[in-house]
DNA sequence: TATGGACCTTCCCATCATGGGAAGGTCAAG
DNA sequence: CTTGACCTTCCCATGATGGGAAGGTCCATA
């Protein structure tokens, strides 16, 4: 490559995506709903990523890791970013997200418990008495 | 057998919603999927429905709320349609989406349990220090 | 120096289930 | 006949991700 992406530790989004676990298409994506700053390009368009780049790349690929919406993670960000912040905002966020979680597991409790009783009741054989299309039929 | 079973009361789509908990526009929907066969018309254009066009889709709005995709509700609606089926096949199709329903449970209970953890490290305060920053950030 | 392959670019489309809304037609009651 | 509630089709949006096409760039090697 030129000379301009080989000085210092800039790298391109291949290389980001390998150092941040963050696909290429991904990085491209975030770029373009204004999670991450436009990139810096070289001559010929190719994007351009420093170490700074690649942090804010793992901190985004970790909190999806924890189950965050993109729009929570750019307020995250910028939290991140603020000196002036208070953690009870992070916290705040958290926990708004935890117990939005817990209903999904809850509903999805519901569903596996359900699901399991009538299986329990289905004979699981060849002829066509079910339960659970008795069930399902109301 | 009779003629009074097939003459029954027709409906429009909006009175079809309303008896079987399925938007209008979701009843659309499945048609155009070829999940619903497609409904009568009036000369004007209007859908109408019968009985069991409605039993059809309160089948398919309690497979919904037991969280099975609209691909597994296709062969469902056809197991439940034959008469040589065999149970086993509709219990397995349960159990499989009852393992796909707790692998997802797992997963975000690994997500609570790591947050709930993070935050009750965390003030909460004013101050800006923040332990789940700390961890998203690495 | 030419070529090939690995990389990059943008753009469009698909997923999954659902809803919003526009533009326009139909129907029944007043 | 008007009005309002209903219906039609069509397009677009969600959220996070991936696939793939068409075409440009870079660099090592023959």
């Amino acid at each position: 490559m030129t000379q301009e992406m080989t000085i210092g530790r800039d790298m391109t989004i291949g290389q980001a995506a390998k150092s941040s676990a963050v696909s290429a298409k991904m990085i491209r994506h975030y770029e373009s709903i204004g999670l991450l700053p436009k990139a810096q390009r070289t001559q010929s368009g190719y994007r351009l990523y420093d170490e700074t780049d690649v942090h804010t790349l793992r901190f985004i690929q970790r909190a999806r890791s924890l189950g965050f919406p993109l729009e929570t993670i750019r307020t995250l960000l910028a939290l991140w970013r603020n000196r002036r912040r208070s953690s009870a905002q992070v916290k705040e966020l958290s926990l708004r997200h935890v117990e939005e979680l817990e209903r999904k597991i809850t509903e999805m409790q519901a569903m596996v418990r359900t699901l399991r009783h009538l299986a329990h009741n289905c004979h699981g054989d060849e002829r066509p008495d079910c339960p659970i299309l008795d069930d399902l039929a109301g």
